[in-house]
DNA sequence: TATTGTTATACTCTATAACTATA
DNA sequence: TATAGTTATAGAGTATAACAATA
């Protein structure tokens, strides 16, 4: 009766042997469920690497662009990273909490908020891309080698990139 | 000012000048970023396509592997999906309910469901796949063309394949 | 004992409306 | 009037635990 390895979930999946003898028909052409297949991979391994640092990807996002760009609102972190303003509030609220960055006034503008990383959040980064290193190196491998992979990425952002449609 | 053409929310995201400026740094070479924006850009052109059709991917997938494989068991068509089969039922409930697909009852097993598409189904899926063949040709053109379009599903589906990882 | 389908539940992500204080 | 940040809320998607009926 089908024992797994790891898992000791009661709600495991049944035996792997007739999964791969489903016909997925036309789904299989579609770049929806190829995207979704893929992220599912690349989180599982991101949730296993990451796992004693307690970061989610999008608070690690926060932290990368920080770096790049010390001092940049609220609003354009947010968007940069495609979340909306409304839904980055709470995560900011706990990167500051973790004393991972910070949120300073800026003089011109009352309203606005500045955001930093802090030394502490600095650090925490640069173990979070050692990490990321390893985990980028095997779906690297997974696809081939680091051409294969720079060609996938290269991809990726033709898909969404709207300005490659044919009317513009 | 900064009007937009579409989208008359009042949360819409500010201009879109500065978001280009900003150096997303490592961020732009991880994979899992790369996923998430091509997934956006392809929920986005999904659902002002299926719009009319009132169907989600999970359900488009459900109806699709239905068709190639009759019969299937509520368990075996859910993981052959990745979604977990407690989540599967609400699922599926919707789609009987709507009169797209029944369960039956196998005679050998009086625990088991076996899903079927219905005449309604079958021809809702003949739209829907009509219309994903233009959904898909729209990022095929966007990355080159069949052929660059065939590529990325290929190395998409080396990042979701467990067995190439070095180890086995 | 194990499996199938199910319910209940919780947590994350995402989406919209509306508020405040500024500009 | 518009913008920056915020709050509240609702909807998906996903996760685990546990149950009844059946094997």
């Amino acid at each position: 009766m089908m024992q797994h390895d790891e898992e000791p979930s009661a709600n495991e999946a049944p035996a792997d042997a007739w999964v791969g003898a489903v016909d997925l028909g036309k789904l299989a052409e579609g770049l929806g469920f190829a995207l979704r297949r893929a992220q599912a991979a690349v989180a599982e391994d991101f949730a296993a690497r990451f796992k004693d640092e307690d970061i989610r990807p999008s608070q690690f996002a926060v932290l990368s662009v920080l770096r790049g760009n010390p001092g940049l609102r609220q609003t354009q972190v947010s968007f940069a990273l495609g979340i909306q303003r409304t839904n980055f509030v709470p995560l900011i609220d706990e990167l500051e909490r973790r004393g991972l960055a910070e949120r300073r006034r800026v003089p011109g503008d009352r309203r606005a908020a500045a955001l930093f990383l802090t030394k502490p959040g600095a650090a925490l980064l640069d173990r979070l891309e050692s990490i990321a290193h390893a985990h980028g190196a095997r779906f690297a491998a997974r696809v081939g080698g680091p051409d294969a992979f720079a060609r996938l990425l290269r991809l990726l952002g033709c898909v969404a990139d709207r300005t490659l449609d044919p009317e513009g």
